[in-house]
DNA sequence: CCCTCTAGGATTGTCGACAATTTGCGTCCC
DNA sequence: GGGACGCAAATTGTCGACAATCCTAGAGGG
């Protein structure tokens, strides 16, 4: 009303998350960090207490994180944060592959391409400082922020949705692999010509690249795996 | 043990869904069918009492549907079904070329194309019999089923997984839209050609297809925009 | 010595009640 | 008559306790 508009810009309600948000986001950065290895169990009471909460806002986040993928749950035994085996791998890129293409096909014809291409290239910068700095959990962070914000640049909510619990998945996979890594100036070259691409308004080449990407990754995760010509894993523990 | 494999193939645990699970998929078949219909509240006490249940379980289960997108939650407000915009079937199905393109390309390249092509022609004959039946609520089931069983057929969890809510709203932009459809015959025709083509393993013609196959459903959906150009809905409801 | 059955402990699933917050309406003042 | 304030009803958020279920360890019998 009398607020100007631009004024006061970022008051909000003093609690605008509810508690269960808060709960599911702390335990997601702690199963994406690996604070919490893959394959522990989580007693309702012992975190309930730990985040001085009842067992009834922590039931919610929990289920949340279930519903995500993060967590699995056997009736009446409990819940354990999801172990990754090689088929998992091969999964999650598989369907990286498929969300990121159609994000940057959306990012390459709807325009802004020159906004967008500037917003990655932030995130490539702290790849570069990570690297710099030889902190390989920050460099993987970046590395996730990077195709994070090429999703969010598509505009779309459904891929941002579905790419939510994919990239934490990818952080897991970065932390318990952390030693099969590329030369870091690869890591980051791949992504600058990823953007120039864009840029250029570039289809094919963005697409190969990306393409690519995701297969170097595969193959370095999941050595004997490969994306393209839908050689499946070994062992693939899909349904 | 004793029991030779093969004998008593169907026994399962007297219970082996959870309070939780059953009510969400209950209300997801409301959701989807149209029974609930877009911006509906769900006041969480009236719920329980038509259920039978306390407000715990049934709190879960709206939480999941929450997540997964087919409710709104306002804090203190309560549970709303949400109501698609014209941007959101333009982003449903933008989505869905992804993830069912992603899917179809397993298909195409994993082996297996005749068992899963036999498979996707069930539910082609199920399509064949609600048309001569004149049930178009029976026709979109089958036409969803077609599209789950492809993406079931590409033994991907997370496509899997991915795909479960948007084939929710995808029925859902169908029970809403019934009036704008095509010929019957036109329409089970398609997916007819999609699986030769998977039959074949001619995988352009495939993709080619698929996409086409997106491409008509979003320009009858939602007039005016399109897939393949980028061109945004005028009011893009995104993120 | 090994297998089976039973009792114990621990964990999840469910419930009913209380507290916090929002919305709508009625009232009061200008 | 119009606007702002305050109250009350309704709804969600939270909590602690009880019930059902499952794993484990130990004793007993073969």
């Amino acid at each position: 009303m009398a607020l100007p508009p631009g004024m006061l810009p970022e008051i909000e309600p003093v609690s605008r998350e509810s508690t269960a948000a808060v709960i599911a986001r702390q335990l997601r950065d702690a199963i994406m960090t690996g604070a919490l290895p893959p394959g522990t169990q989580l007693g309702e009471t012992e975190l309930a207490a730990r985040f001085q909460v009842s067992r009834g806002p922590l039931r919610e986040a929990m289920q949340h994180l279930v519903s995500e993928g993060l967590l699995r749950s056997e009736r009446h035994r409990g819940l354990f944060v999801i172990d990754l085996e090689p088929g998992d791998v091969y999964d999650i890129y598989a369907a990286r592959s498929a969300i990121e293409r159609a994000a940057m096909l959306r990012a390459l014809r709807g325009g802004d391409r020159d906004r967008i291409a500037d917003l990655l290239e932030q995130t490539v910068d702290e790849m570069a400082t990570a690297a710099s700095e030889d902190d390989p959990g920050a460099l993987s962070t970046a590395d996730l922020r990077f195709h994070e914000a090429l999703i969010n640049a598509s505009g779309s909510k459904r891929l941002v949705r579905m790419a939510r619990t994919l990239l934490i998945e990818t952080r897991m996979c970065l932390t318990a692999l952390q030693s099969t890594y590329q030369r870091v100036e690869e890591r980051v070259e791949e992504h600058t010509k990823l953007i120039q691409a864009l840029r250029d308004g570039d289809e094919e080449t963005a697409l190969t690249l990306l393409e690519a990407h995701m297969e170097d990754a595969v193959q370095r995760l999941a050595p004997g795996t490969s994306l393209t010509d839908g050689h499946a894993p070994p062992v693939p523990g899909n349904a």
